[in-house]
RNA sequence: CGGAGCGUGGCGCAGCCCGGUAGCGUACCUGAAUGGGGUUCAGGUGGUCGCGAGUUCAAAUCUCGCCGCUCCGACCA
């Protein structure tokens, strides 16, 4: 295995893959789409999942858990649901294996009279559930989360971007009014903002997707979108406003105060291990990840350099006060002890992100000093032991908005503005990055440009200005502000 | 599903055109020195050459068939 990555400016893909790979996030799985999440990887999926678990939690939502196995005739109970997802689905036929000629086959008489599905998101199975749960307005509203793994058979995959089988989660609720519906729609969205901006260091739009855009089944759906590292956008999360589809398709009805029968109105919202691949496309570089603190699985790595088990000892002495206060108050930390050399040691932990690194040697333990790294800048300095936990602490914080600053700013400056669509067309295909434009609402229009540039409208904005816009295809007048761009 | 490429120790590759019993780098193991930006030297372990047929005295190499994976398109979180 060579030892850099190929560099991100030459091959952007190349890049990521082989970044992944060498800072063992993930592996290929043995069935083509499939990835084996890496401990590492997976720790790094694990602080993500627990601070939105708790945000989720936070606003009034429980977590329960729905099956894998879904009649395969559910999703055929709400027709744009079917359509969207019927292409994509694994379904299970058999229930067992026996000998054959050549090894093991397919058992023909354990067909299963009722072929089953493996979910490809969970609205189905939910919803039959609800319709027993629902009788009564008292009933209401129902906010259930589920942190599950989905199986989508792909065409294309890639690493954590898009594989046949992921893990998210999924939240399904039930309300009584439009009103609320919608309310809880948007909470979600802010949710899934702060969670990119907040711990991811994601810089992300709001808004609406397109007709084209939007979830099977959905009436609206609204959307964080980002902008990765090669100016293509990466959809990183949706919520949705169901209106009334599902509850009509599987009869859900309550009764409401004044004894009337009434559907109930539903929301369901997800992200999943996409994200991390939009951690990686943010915030790497040509020497690996860079990882926000507040996601990282170690927030700081020591390397300790020592020739003799004296230094050995010295060394331990003489971090063991600071380590402690680290552990103590929370703070991630690794000790890499390995026989490997410094050098080493400084090129492995910069490609798996560790935002700092504490370098400590004889020297520096005679000075009572230490040495830092930052991942994110690179700058490297002296500090005194003392008054070391505080220091990490606040370059932590530095280093997580420093991050979000460097992406927000990258965002700021491939994002074009025009109304003209020879500069349209030519900014896609130029300079790439994100355009902002009118846009006449058209169906028609959306799939011209799609067909002639690639492009797709990524997100209609929610604080657009169009009053005086016009559409930049039709030169009608714009019924919205949107973001074209080439996606994820 | 269309296009391209690749399957040879764990990983990355050479060898194939022109058949003769498998090699390089890296990783791994042992030892010694080294250690503040991918450390050096010495010794060593490890391969049904993707699978199946065929041609041949002899196949990684030639022929036919199959399978798998990656990348690029159409489709999608």
């Amino acid at each position: 295995m060579s030892k850099k990555v190929i560099p991100r400016s030459q091959n952007f893909s190349g890049w990521y893959t082989d970044v992944i790979t060498k800072a063992g996030l993930a592996d290929y799985g043995p069935v083509k789409g499939t990835m084996v999440i890496k401990p590492y990887g997976f720790s790094l999926w694990e602080n993500l999942r627990d601070s939105l678990d708790k945000m989720i939690k936070d606003s009034g939502h429980v977590n329960a858990y729905f099956p894998l196995f879904i009649p395969k005739s559910f999703l055929a109970q709400e027709a744009e649901h079917v359509e969207g997802f019927a292409k994509e689905c694994a379904v299970v036929t058999h229930s067992r294996l026996k000998a054959g000629k050549d090894g093991l086959i397919v058992d023909p008489e354990s067909k299963l009279d009722e072929e089953v599905i493996v979910r490809p998101t969970s609205e189905t199975v939910i919803w039959s559930m609800y319709k027993k749960w629902i009788q009564s307005y008292r009933d209401l509203p129902l906010l259930i989360n589920q942190w599950a793994n989905v199986v989508r058979w792909e065409m294309r995959t890639r690493l954590f971007l898009r594989t046949t089988e992921f893990l998210w989660q999924e939240g399904h609720t039930a309300h009584a009014t439009e009103e609320e519906a919608e309310k809880e729609t948007l909470l979600i969205l802010s949710i899934y903002k702060k969670l990119a901006e907040e711990f991811l260091a994601v810089p992300v739009l709001t808004g609406l997707k397109s007709e084209a855009e939007k979830f099977a089944g959905a009436e609206r759906t609204y959307c964080i979108e980002a902008m990765m590292g090669d100016k293509r956008a990466l959809q990183a999360g949706t919520s949705h406003n169901l209106g009334q589809n599902f509850a009509k398709a599987f009869g859900v009805t309550f009764q409401t105060e004044d004894n009337k029968e009434k559907y109930v109105h539903a929301t369901s919202w997800g992200v999943s291990t996409r994200l991390l691949g939009a951690v990686i496309m943010t915030h790497g570089d040509d020497k690996g990840l860079r990882l926000p603190p507040k996601i990282a699985p170690y927030q700081i790595v020591i390397v300790p350099i020592f020739r003799t088990d004296e230094d050995r000892q010295n060394i331990h002495h003489f971090l063991e006060p600071a380590l402690n206060k680290f552990k103590n108050n929370g703070v991630r930390y690794y000790e890499d002890w390995s026989p490997n050399s410094p050098g080493f040691k400084f090129n492995e932990w910069e490609m798996k992100g560790v935002p700092i690194r504490l370098e400590v040697g004889p020297r520096d333990v005679n000075e009572s000093n230490v040495i830092l790294a930052r991942r994110d800048t690179g700058e490297k300095k002296s500090y005194s032991i003392n008054g070391i936990f505080s220091k990490v602490s606040e370059l932590l914080e530095e280093i997580q908005n420093n991050l979000f600053q460097q992406a927000l700013t990258f965002r700021e400056n491939h994002t074009h503005s025009t109304d003209s669509y020879e500069e349209f067309k030519s900014l896609i295909k130029e300079k790439g990055g994100f355009i902002k434009c009118g846009w006449d609402g058209e169906s028609e229009t959306e799939l011209r440009i799609k067909e002639e540039t690639k492009a797709t409208v990524r997100c209609i904005l929610s604080d657009g200005e169009i009053s005086k816009k016009m559409c930049v295809y039709s030169g009608k007048p714009a019924k919205y502000e949107v973001i074209f761009a080439k996606a994820y």
